[in-house]
DNA sequence: GCTGATGCACTAATGCATTAGCGTCCCGAA
DNA sequence: TTCGGGACGCTAATGCATTAGTGCATCAGC
């Protein structure tokens, strides 16, 4: 992680034109804004942005080490296709690093741990019916668990991997349900958690990161053109 | 992972300034020629690759993102200390990922997959007196299981965030009996794999990957100006 | 008269803008 | 179907603006 060194580089972290790009883009290509296949044309990101290659070039390159865009020197730059390969990868990796959290956690985790965990939930249980917030405090809710497992980078590497599921569920039709299940699979891991029962709590983890991506056959059928021919 | 799209680009990757940069100054880093603290001018680099400053300022920059190097903008660009925290997380990294391996390999392999491993570990018995070859098919090794269970990007994903615990690796004493213990490793857990025995197979790469940051406490003793203090 | 602190100017290094060079792809003609 | 020319746009080079750190000079206080 890069941290930040110095009191002005905090301050004009924000005000660098590259990080500012990258993640403007990010998120656009994320929300499928910038559909898969689109051209990232350098001429007109300058003229949206208001800035030279030299910003553009470095945050396309970011984007293109996290795989959403493809960079064909000499030629052009484009919005990815989805990668389900990658997407699959991905998920195993986030499993993965949350099984063994989770065995951490049950090991070793303290009460303040657990209060902090049970905060988020209560929080978490109450935005049921606000959409952003209940996505934020899902992500706030395995975050806190990394963190508590002394591993807070890993937190930050999965979800700077995850942009082709992040893709996936964007397009993932609403569930019924849904939002009870996350809540219920989050309030398993963490029952299991406290009563120090490594092999429920990754039963529990292992279920929640099972459900998420039942739907890659049907999307993938829907949209062709998003999907990587692999 | 940046995939190779034609073959022009096959050819002309090596050709590339900014990437060849980024192998060499990576290399020297992890083998500690450039020791932490040993400030990078981008003057230096130009004279000694014969380039202009962009290339030098992509590699710089990638060389950031993996957490080797450290950017103070208007300022000055040096090797990072050591960060052991970044490699302890590596490492649970790591074995987080091994032990799903582990367990996806004794539920699923099948025979051709045992008899490729059975080949790199006769190999690599064979190149005990070797050590160049030695450490390369121990990587070998691993990255065979990865791909088994189908998970290659995420062994270049490990790869990439080990540059800390190379360094450290670096400074390590020879053990005696080291590399036998390895093999031995790769023995276990090749036999608990075939034996379809998940918990064996699990223990034994847990036990594998729990020796390699035995000594840190004594290399931050012996070396404190390579090592961030926290 | 001496010591310490404050302020200003200078040096150095990075981020960004601008420009040149060159390879790739496309399309039309033979 | 194949080959060559041209447009496109990516990489690399060069120059400029901004900013952090340093050292010296000046001034105030003892």
């Amino acid at each position: 992680m890069p941290q930040l060194r110095t009191r002005s580089e905090q301050l004009n972290r924000h005000l660098r034109a590259a990080p500012q790009l990258f993640e403007r883009l990010r998120e656009r290509i994320i929300a499928l804004d910038l559909p898969p296949g689109a051209p990232l044309s350098r001429v007109e990101l300058m003229a949206e942005f208001g800035t030279s290659v030299t910003p553009i070039r470095d945050a396309l390159q970011r984007l293109a080490e996290e795989g959403l865009v493809e960079i064909y020197p000499q030629h052009a730059t484009v919005v990815s296709r989805i990668d389900l390969a990658q997407a699959a990868q991905t998920q195993f990796l986030r499993r993965s690093i949350e099984l063994e959290i989770a065995a951490t956690l049950a090991r070793a985790a303290d009460h303040a741990t657990f209060d902090a965990l049970r905060a988020i939930l209560a929080r978490h249980r109450a935005a049921l019916n606000d959409l952003t917030e209940f996505k934020r405090l899902d992500m706030r809710f395995h975050q806190a668990m990394y963190e508590a497992a002394g591993v807070p980078d890993l937190w930050a590497l999965v979800r700077s991997r995850s942009g082709h599921i992040d893709r996936l569920r964007a397009l993932h039709l609403p569930i019924a349900g849904k939002a009870k299940a996350i809540l219920r699979d989050h309030g398993r891991i963490l029952d299991a958690l406290e009563a120090r029962d490594t092999a429920a709590a990754q039963r529990a983890v292992h279920e929640h990161l099972s459900g998420t991506l039942t739907q890659v056959a049907a999307i993938a059928k829907r949209h062709p053109e998003y999907v990587r021919q692999s």
